[in-house]
DNA sequence: AACAAATGAGCAATCGTTTTCCTGAAAGGA
DNA sequence: TCCTTTCAGGAAAACGATTGCTCATTTGTT
């Protein structure tokens, strides 16, 4: 219930475009095509209208536009576990790219429940937001939305298992090719991979790159085959120590993850052996408080997952103003080189 | 433009009240009555519509409510500096406490820049928000918000420099005391503290509070000051190796979080100091990356971040029911044990 | 049986913009 | 001078729900 006076009284609350509209002297219709600048009007008009809006200090209801026009200038953010390291620098990249659009993000956050994950859909869509970034910890293929038919939906980092929808991933192809070369152009032929658990992609992927791409110059891994274990310090020590033992004369170690990166630089250091003088290491993730911290500082592929971010916020931009482009797109990683290689 | 070939025919797009109306045999009015429980009715005239909404799933507009009744159901998460290890928690404990509360979450990150937050601010009241959370990385006091005055606002992690205002913290205080009566409970008494640099309010009163708690019990930190330092692995090492020549009897550390611990703990051992047989560690954070990858695993203070974001994000909503209290509440740590003490 | 009270349901105003007509008036051309 | 364009600006209909008010019916009371 606004309250006033009288009708000719300045409104309590907020101003609306009718008090701006008023002062200007002009009609309701005439001060929004002021603002939005659709209509055609003498300068002086128009300029009346600017300078109600700014002495009323007038800022248009979003609520009432969005009702109007269908177009909310949101989009849902729907992260599938947590927000982890991985979907944070994806959720600041989508952010930022999405500012710029003027657009809006609602967090929803599904802690991996199906149950909460369409209940946040059923949301953004009683919403109305404009299109929907989902994005999970893993790079595992995921199943797309249900429910959303209308509404444009990219997912990152962990692509759809329908071809037919956008996704935007991270390229451990391309990952994998800067650090075994990099391996290979500072003359180190016997590389070992250490990686997480097979039933990750991330793992899997990689290492299937590591073998291909090492059988291409006639080489294979240290100890004939990739090690799976856990994406673990723990493990990149356990994995140095047995390798040790194995293959002593491996002189490289590419880590499916900076965690393990930094568990193998202990292990040799705590074993004697000279990092990088005698094994080098290239680690993945380019985790600060990791790669920074590890002694020897860590050489390591940096996903770039703030680009992938900013991939998909783009991308669904793209499709909103319907320019639908379907597939998967995937961001060059790029190698950051310190001192353990 | 709604698209519908005569008067009667089943509406393409979207259900609306209108719709579930008409096939119920009601006005629009009654159909709102009914599902809002408002008005009263005849138990059969509300099934009807109860199954009119079923058959056309019908989901009501959320712009075209929010106009009307000026409550959005929305709240602005704002992030002073990226969204970092600490926020993320935040977020993520308001984000659980508001979904129960059916409030959807607008996240704005303001990277620390003062033009973006206004424009974030602005932004969120054009968005009628029903209130704001604001947190940032750092437990350092913040000015308020300016320029949202009927807005309700919870400072989280970081208080407002404004008593007046709402905010919740955790309270180091009270973590101090879990860490040094841990210690002296287990029989130490040459407790040094290391901790950041002098500037962070973090490290400022933890080590005020250790000072006083050790006097408490005519104690004074092992080598009778404070160490402050950064926030890093490399600052306890170097710290630890100090404090080695300067107080070879040291019996505890008592760090100010868990980088320094871990740090610390890794020179200790390649001294070949035993921890915890010779020297107990007690970290602060509780970040699992951290606290499970030291060897030994660290004893740490959790600050139970997570519950501030909840508490937070509770008292916006008692806030928003109009129930103002203002001040500022603090959320108990919590001592986790493990191997380093 | 007659009148008062309670109840069920509809009407229409409202929230604040956008946008589509529509109307005068001014300007231009013959 | 008269007729056709162009132009400025207004009136009003959406957009989709909520809610106060009104008006018939029932129901209840002597």
């Amino acid at each position: 219930m606004r309250v006033t006076t009288d009708a000719d009284s300045p409104p309590a609350g907020r101003a609306r475009l009718a008090d701006v509209a008023r002062l200007a002297g002009v009609s309701v219709g005439t001060a929004s095509k002021a603002l939005s600048g659709n209509g055609r009007m003498r300068p002086e008009t128009r300029q009346r209208v600017l300078d109600a809006v700014e002495t009323l200090g007038f800022r248009p209801n979003h609520h009432a536009r969005t009702l109007h026009t269908g177009r909310s200038w949101t989009v849902g953010l729907v992260t599938t576990d947590g927000i982890g390291r991985f979907s944070t620098p994806v959720l600041l990249g989508a952010e930022d790219a999405l500012g710029e659009g003027r657009i809006s993000v609602l967090l929803c956050d599904t802690r991996g429940d199906a149950i909460r994950e369409q209940h946040h859909l059923r949301n953004l869509m009683d919403r109305r937001v404009d299109g929907i970034i989902v994005t999970g910890r893993r790079t595992d293929p995921r199943s797309p939305l249900r429910g959303v038919e209308p509404i444009p939906t990219v997912y990152a980092l962990s692509p759809s298992t329908d071809p037919e929808d956008m996704s935007v991933v991270s390229d451990d192809g391309n990952g994998v090719t800067l650090a075994i070369e990099h391996l290979l152009a500072t003359g180190r032929t016997r590389i070992a991979h250490i990686t997480g658990p097979a039933h990750h992609a991330a793992a899997r992927d990689r290492a299937r790159f590591t073998v291909e791409l090492l059988a291409a110059s006639g080489l294979e891994p240290a100890t004939g085959r990739v090690h799976f274990g856990e994406w673990s310090e723990a493990w990149g020590r356990r994995a140095v120590e047995a390798l040790l033992r194995t293959a002593p004369d491996t002189d490289a170690l590419f880590c499916g993850n900076d965690q393990i990166a930094r568990g193998a630089a202990d292990a040799l250091r705590e074993k004697g052996v000279n990092v990088p003088g005698r094994v080098s290491i290239v680690g993945w993730d380019n985790w600060d408080t990791m790669a920074l911290a590890c002694r020897p500082p860590l050489t390591t592929i940096d996903g770039n997952l703030a680009e992938v971010g900013r991939r998909a916020a783009l991308r669904l931009l793209d499709a909103i103003a319907s320019r639908p482009e379907p597939g998967v797109r995937a961001v060059s990683c790029r190698l950051v080189v310190r001192e353990s290689s």
